[in-house]
RNA sequence: GGGCGAAUGGCGGAACUGGUAGACGCGCACGACUCAAAAUCGUGUUUUGCAAGAAGUGAGAGUUCGAUUCUCUCUUCGCCCA
């Protein structure tokens, strides 16, 4: 008998869908849609097995929700633009725009392997002109509508590469090429509103109920609503300023105040700009980067005012300082000072000597309670504070602060978010350039729609410092209604390239906008979407920003949320191996021996370290190539492994004998196939059994039943479970005790729920032993899993004591009968009454004895 | 420091609404085939015990006739935020 040929089979089924349009979506009222989407990859090179695994993820769901009848979407693009391409490209002297079509030509190549369910018609690449054109519109349109604004705002900026670096490019402090400290720099740059929103995007997360609630969470958190309060103080002082703002989360602590600090970019920072020594203190404070960590793990620095800031309650004055820890974009970029009851007040009250009144004391405490180096913040009980004093913290005493401080006029209830403003200006070449002109007088004029798209230029020169784009001054040049100007050269933020990809793939070859009404009407919102859970907060937050955003002021988009459904995949991983000297080595470069004992392939005398199982990274070698995977083994056994190991959720390990198990089991089961096949096409006039055939009826209605239900609560791993368990009960049934049509309509039926993960092995299968093209996804017979025998569970005290088979509709009694009888329970009852008898219908019966 | 989640054989993992713990796979052991090996097939595989049995889902308590599942405390690990 041949082995099974994945190379020849593979190949014809992927010929043959692409030929048959099998995957051409096509709009159709009157069948129910399902969008799948898996976020769409950035063209880096090659797939990896991360790739492998979202794409099985959605193609198993894809093929399912086809064959159950759905009309599926299922699209591929490429997240195209972004500083991969830029930085390679200055490497290695190229077009970043011919480095990514070759990528793209690479992956493109690499993903039909796996033979996925794609309708290519559709494929995007966010770098085209023909997909960034729509975007400008967007920008424009949101401008309109306000959400485009420009401001100035700090980046983190390379000295020595005279560069602006994103936050991931900044490492411990340093430009990650150079190596320099970074600096902050003030910049104008373009923002999205995405606060406006604020509201409704944290509204709009209880609607998702088929997001994980993690990722919701960590939304929340993101947004971060907070209810305090904010606080005018009155100032004194040599300075023309009456009164400061603060907002603060716990005004209950308000005795405890004794400095206030304000952002060093606070607007009264005007009245220090001749004072060398407050230069100086800023510059120092730029040294620190622009995110909240840096921010709160560097050290905390201050500079005195000649100012006095009064307590409102109880008249006291404390000095007024700038410090680096407050943030101006975060409420009104000056905070009251309460060092007792927060570590950072702490750290900046002692270095700078200033005094600790603790105002909270746990419960039970007197109130010789004091804090010294460490801040206070559980709950307890308000002292040392007057009118608040008892008051318990925190949620008593803030809300009863706020009504004090509201009754007095000096403050009033606010909430506030945590969520800033998306700012969308890049200083890089390779992204979508901004349809935004400046004439001389440097306003910033929008650029009509009869100009878009405005391209990118092309064959230019990368080896500039700062931005390229600044030194192409004939591109820049652009007349605007009789008026010369100069195109903006900052360039979008890829995030925002992937905030409405998932629009235009509805209709990606629209020309007149993003997308067509009708198209989104019937495709949109997204059925699942499935993707890595390192973007949780982002990518979906700006999507979700995006969406809301169209929809403002717009009747027809009437569209909220994007995504119905969210699954979020875990890693693949795998062991790392270091050599004697600490390099990291492949896998393909190591070997090991029967005693664990790992060495160089060849050279058993350099031992490798085998380190712990991390996620797959290129910088610590443990990636293992999909293509060669797929050359040797074949899509089919990729797939299957892929999902086998741990649930979809879940990271999984990468494992060479779990691989090499799967492709056992393609080959195994190609075997089999064989015999069935044989036992269909025969002449064999042997006896049939009917109650072969019985059971397999039987089985085949449990299988897709229990298949059905872990389709759909994504719990793939125990589907390829079920597979083993259909592969086990066939090679062991007698077939040639079954009936032809039995036997042919049972097998159809377990093929096609095979197909989703084993498309091509499968549909070979079902071409073999019938001649009609489609398939439904079968339905379960209920009549035939309905049981004609009980196993009842015996227990006694509780304790399993046996199994007995009982007709269906056996009673209390008549279990006890049995047990009554039964030699095997008769010495468990011996000098016992029973005291009480439980019976869990037609599943278990508990005698407790005594 | 805060929030969320997890912990089950040698390993990855199953177990519906509280009702047979360990499905399925990997590994391992033994056997068949073979001169031999690989491949393949078969049998076994939580621990302990010759067996009957006993113990057993990170630790400790609680609710219950009955807890991997529910509640509380603790330990460890992971993720996110600071």
């Amino acid at each position: 008998m041949e082995r099974y040929n994945f190379k020849d089979i593979e190949k014809k089924w992927q010929k043959h869908w692409d030929d048959k349009k099998i995957f051409h979506a096509k709009v159709d009222k009157n069948k129910k849609k399902f969008y799948c989407l898996e976020m769409f990859p950035y063209p880096s090179g090659n797939i990896h097995m991360g790739h492998v695994r979202n794409y099985t993820i959605g193609d198993v769901l894809s093929r399912y929700k086809k064959l159950q009848g759905y009309n599926v979407l299922h699209p591929m693009g490429w997240d195209s633009f972004g500083m991969p391409a830029e930085n390679a490209a200055k490497q290695n002297n190229l077009d970043p725009k011919i480095w990514t079509e070759k990528n793209i030509e690479t992956m493109k190549t690499q993903l039909k392997k796996l033979g996925l369910s794609i309708d290519w018609r559709r494929e995007i690449s966010t770098c085209l002109p023909e997909y960034y054109k729509h975007q400008q519109v967007f920008f424009l349109e949101l401008y309109d509508k306000g959400l485009v604004y420009r401001k100035e705002s700090y980046v983190n900026w390379d000295p020595v590469d005279k560069t602006v670096l994103a936050n991931e490019q900044v490492i411990d402090g340093r430009g990650w090429r150079s190596g320099a400290i970074v600096e902050r720099k003030k910049l104008n740059q373009w923002f999205f509103n995405i606060t406006k929103f604020s509201q409704e995007l944290l509204e709009g997360l209880d609607k998702l109920n088929q997001w994980p609630n993690k990722v919701k969470t960590m939304q929340k958190n993101w947004i971060g609503k907070s209810f305090g309060c904010e606080i005018n103080f009155k100032i004194e002082g040599n300075l023309p300023v009456n009164e400061i703002k603060c907002y603060t989360t716990r005004p209950d602590t308000l005795f405890g105040f004794s400095f206030l600090a304000v952002s060093p970019d606070h607007p009264i920072s005007k009245f220090y700009e001749d004072d060398k020594d407050f230069i100086k203190f800023k510059k120092e404070c730029s040294k620190t980067g622009t995110t909240e960590e840096s921010i709160a793990q560097a050290e905390k620095i201050g500079f005195k005012t000649s100012l006095l800031a009064i307590n409102p309650l109880n008249k006291k004055k404390v000095p007024v300082y700038f410090a680096n820890f407050v943030l101006m974009d975060y409420g009104f970029g000056a905070i009251f000072g309460c060092p007792a009851h927060d570590q950072r007040d702490l750290d900046f009250a002692i270095k700078y000597n200033l005094e600790v009144l603790t105002v909270v004391k746990p419960e039970g405490e007197n109130d010789s309670f004091k804090v010294t180096k460490k801040a206070y913040t559980d709950s307890g009980i308000i002292f040392n504070s007057e009118i608040l004093n008892n008051l318990r913290a925190p949620n008593e005493s803030i809300t009863e602060t706020i009504k004090i401080l509201e009754t007095k006029k000096i403050g009033k209830k606010k909430v506030n978010f945590r969520l800033k403003d998306w700012g969308i200006s890049r200083q890089r070449y390779w992204g979508c350039p901004i349809p935004i002109a400046y004439n001389k007088n440097n306003d910033a004029i929008k650029i009509p729609l009869k100009h878009l798209p405005i391209k990118l230029p092309e064959k230019i020169n990368l080896n500039t410092t700062g931005n390229p784009l600044e030194h192409e001054h004939k591109w820049k040049k652009i007349n605007i209604n009789g008026e010369d100007c100069n195109i903006e050269t900052d360039t979008l933020d890829t995030f925002v390239d992937s905030s409405w990809y998932f629009l235009r793939f509805c209709s990606p070859n629209n020309e007149s906008y993003g997308f067509d009404k009708d198209e989104i009407d019937y495709w949109m919102p997204v059925d699942q979407y499935i993707g890595g859970v390192e973007h949780a907060i982002l990518h979906l937050l700006y999507s979700r920003f995006f969406t809301l955003a169209l929809s403002d002021k717009n009747k027809e988009f009437n569209i909220t949320e994007p995504f119905s459904g969210l699954f979020t995949q875990g890693m693949v991983c795998h062991e790392t191996y270091q050599d004697e000297n600490g390099s990291w080595l492949n896998p393909n470069e190591v070997e090991s021996s029967n005693n664990n004992n790992y060495f160089v392939k060849g050279h058993p005398e350099k031992k490798v370290k085998v380190g712990p199982s991390e996620s797959m990274s290129k910088s610590k070698k443990n990636t293992i190539d999909p293509e060669e995977i797929i050359t040797n083994y074949g899509a089919d056994a990729v797939r299957l492994f892929i999902l086998s190991d741990s649930p979809p959720e879940k990271d999984v390990q990468w494992s060479e004998q779990g691989m090499l198990g799967a492709y056992k089991f393609i080959n195994k089961f190609w075997l089999m196939h064989q015999n069935i096949k044989n036992e269909i096409f025969s002449d064999n006039k042997s006896e049939k059994e009917k109650s072969v055939e019985e059971n397999l009826n039987k089985f085949t209605n449990e299988t897709i039943d229990k298949v059905t239900k872990n389709l759909d609560n994504f719990n793939y791993n125990v589907i390829i479970a079920n597979l083993h368990e259909t592969y086990n009960f066939l090679s062991k049934i007698k077939i040639n005790k079954i009936g032809k049509s039995v036997l042919t309509e049972n097998y159809v039926k377990i093929l096609t729920i095979m197909s989703p993960v084993i498309p091509h092995l499968a549909s070979e299968c079902i071409s073999q032993i019938q001649k009609k093209e489609s398939y439904n996804w079968p339905i379960v017979d209920k009549k035939v899993l309905e049981k004609k025998t009980l196993e009842i569970v015996i227990q006694l005290n509780g304790k399993k004591r046996g199994i007995e088979t009982c007709n269906i509709n056996v009673d209390k009694n008549e279990l006890l009968k049995i047990i009554q009888q039964n030699d095997k329970y008769k010495k468990y009852l011996k000098d016992t009454t029973i005291i009480k008898t439980i019976y869990v219908k037609g599943r278990l019966i508990n005698l407790i004895l005594k």
